[in-house]
DNA sequence: GATCTCACG
DNA sequence: ACGTACGTGAGATCC
């Protein structure tokens, strides 16, 4: 078992390092030279040099746990350990026999960051069995995870960790004891499944999609954002005309007081310091003056530009693609979170900002973008989590569960449920995946608080299983201080003990919906493995390349779509099997535009 | 760095 | 009486 630790930055230098120089190819591991010291190869005279003046202190490294392979990865260079040390010039060969040889395991720490700097350079990891990172999230999920955290409470006397090289070896047997510490952690917690099966994987198939990116009609957009500029332009100026003065129109400390100063329209709400301006707030001043319509547009314009047509734009690589970073250590209830650029949160409620998915295309005419989403996978794994006999009934009927909510809570048939009964049913059942309460709903639905809380009511009257569940859910959190989901995802919650009455509230409101988001993560992910799994069986060009909570992504050639097609429904709808079946919307197109249905 | 605003599921 | 819907990330402003 090899053990490799190393931070991200020096690694993504030394990965870009390694391609300029001249490679010290004639070594590999087997013939690693052994010798007494510390060994720097020096590429002009193609010799390995010692050299005793920086780390000699630490010659006779103590603890470390067996005579196996180590790699460290530290700026420019690859230092392996194998009995003595030694440090050499960063080497695909080297990298090769660390992480592609099925024979030597590796535990690694953040194994998605390692595949994907392999893959730059035509490599694949091949032989991680652990990832410290991600089993430490799997055990807990608030803990920041950072590999420095690794060396807490461990004796690191004899080490400088303000050097590097010392620090990393200092890690070393460190990593050790964590993946012996997790491995008992996740066996005790019943997370094996979720750990070896999803997590693990999943790391692999994230690096492959990150690698791949989302192709971008870069000129297309570059014509969008020079036409949300004109109409940012003309906004601007009427803005200005009818404010009759000039003024930043991004502060909301100025828009602020030229609204309810200046302008003196009504106030209803106040942000800590001032006068709030956000869009629900300016939607209701919208009757008194003509000026909050051209904010509004403003607003939505600016948005429009500089996040989304400015801010891909400057992401995209020399092939016109964009490459998300997904962290996988992140959120608090299993899902991903996409950074740099945040492809989990592009427009698509509003017409105009949905265009911008029409940017959004395949590799060229002879591929496609099939798209899936799952319908309604957190109110189905509600009804199956709570057992909910006339929930799960529902669901296996086939219907419109918001219509069927509205027929059973207002008690009418469900043809004559009207627009306004459904809307409302809806919001309860969001309100109930994300922790009801009747203020809440009050807010949401525009109603009385007594009158939301007799919507409730007549919600768990119909649900009752999933009133007990809610109900149970929260006193086993409170005992036992976590929640857990039913693929065994676990969620601490302090808050809960808290004594603050809102922190208390809140820490409930966090149990009843953890189970149910976290589910529903557990499931897509699954899905993702084995769809990766799948296509590669399959021998299709078909590949992932994104993940949006509910939602995956699949480019591929227009001769695999059929092919591809089945097998992302098959394994997005069997990844598990409960007592009501997921169900896939599926469609594909040019753009992710088209894609969806 | 905190705050506000707004984009998504 | 109190007063927050759950989970995220990014850009702009302002201290």
């Amino acid at each position: 078992m090899s053990y490799v630790g190393f931070d991200k930055k020096p690694l993504a230098a030394l990965l870009r390092e390694f391609e300029l120089k001249t490679f010290l190819t004639r070594l590999s591991l087997d013939t690693l030279p052994v010798d007494d010291s510390f060994g720097l190869f020096d590429e002009n005279t193609d010799q390995v040099q010692i050299d005793f003046t920086d780390y000699t202190k630490i010659d006779s490294f103590p603890q470390l746990p067996n005579k196996d392979l180590y790699v460290i990865l530290e700026e420019n260079n690859l230092y392996l350990y194998c009995e003595k040390f030694y440090i050499l010039p960063a080497n695909k060969e080297i990298l090769k026999a660390a992480f592609c040889n099925s024979n030597k395991k590796v535990v690694l720490y953040d194994s998605k960051t390692v595949a994907l700097a392999l893959k730059k350079h035509t490599l694949e990891l091949q032989n991680c069995v652990f990832d410290i990172m991600l089993a430490s999230y799997v055990a807990n999920p608030s803990g920041k995870a950072e590999m420095s955290d690794l060396l807490i409470g461990k004796d690191t006397s004899r080490f400088s960790l303000s050097d590097p090289l010392q620090k990393n070896f200092a890690i070393l047997p460190a990593m050790e004891a964590a993946k012996k510490e997790l491995e008992e952690k996740i066996k005790q917690n019943g997370q094996e499944s979720l750990y070896y099966d999803t997590e693990l994987p999943l790391a692999l198939t994230l690096a492959n999609m990150e690698y791949i990116g989302f192709k971008l009609d870069t000129k297309g957009l570059k014509t969008f954002s020079l036409h949300l500029e004109e109409r940012l332009q003309e906004r601007q100026a009427e803005i200005y005309r009818l404010a009759g003065q000039e003024f930043n129109i991004n502060s909301p400390k100025q828009l602020g007081e030229i609204l309810f100063t200046a302008l003196a329209l009504p106030s209803f709400r106040k942000t800590k310091s001032g006068f709030s301006t956000d869009a629900e707030t300016l939607e209701k001043l919208r009757p008194y003056h003509p000026i909050i319509n051209e904010l509004l547009d403003y607003r939505m314009v600016s948005k429009l530009k500089s996040t989304y047509a400015e801010g891909l734009l400057k992401l995209v690589d020399q092939n016109g693609r964009i490459h998300t970073s997904f962290k996988q250590a992140l959120t608090q209830t299993g899902r991903l979170s996409s950074t740099e650029p945040n492809l989990q949160n592009i427009p698509i409620r509003q017409a105009e900002g949905r265009e911008l998915r029409k940017f959004f295309i395949a590799e060229d005419e002879n591929s496609v973008l099939i798209d899936a989403d799952y319908s309604q996978i957190e109110l189905r794994l509600l009804a199956a989590i709570s057992r909910d006999t006339a929930m799960i009934e529902t669901f296996r009927n086939g219907g419109d569960i918001h219509r069927m909510t509205a027929s059973q809570v207002f008690g009418v048939p469900p043809e004559d449920v009207t627009s306004e009964m459904r809307k409302n049913a809806k919001a309860v059942n969001f309100g109930i995946v994300y922790g009801i309460s009747d203020f809440s709903l009050a807010g949401d639905i525009g109603v009385s608080k007594r009158e939301a809380a007799d919507y409730i009511n007549g919600y768990f009257k119909k649900y009752p299983g999933v009133e007990r569940y809610l109900k149970e859910t929260i006193e086993k959190a409170k005992e036992t201080g976590f929640v857990t989901t039913i693929y065994g995802r676990r969620r601490y919650i302090p808050e809960l003990s808290a004594t603050k009455k809102q922190l208390q509230a809140f820490g409930e409101r966090v149990a009843m919906n953890t189970p149910i988001q976290g589910a529903a993560a557990d499931v897509i992910k699954l899905a993702m493995v084995n769809t990766e799994k799948a296509l590669k069986r399959a021998n299709l060009s078909a590949r992932l390349i994104l993940q949006v909570h509910d939602e995956l992504i699949i480019e591929a050639k227009k001769e695999d779509v059929t092919a591809a097609c089945a097998i992302l429904k098959q394994e997005m709808e069997h990844a598990v099997t409960l007592p009501v079946p997921l169900e896939v919307d599926l469609s594909f197109g040019d753009t992710w535009y088209d894609a969806h249905s």
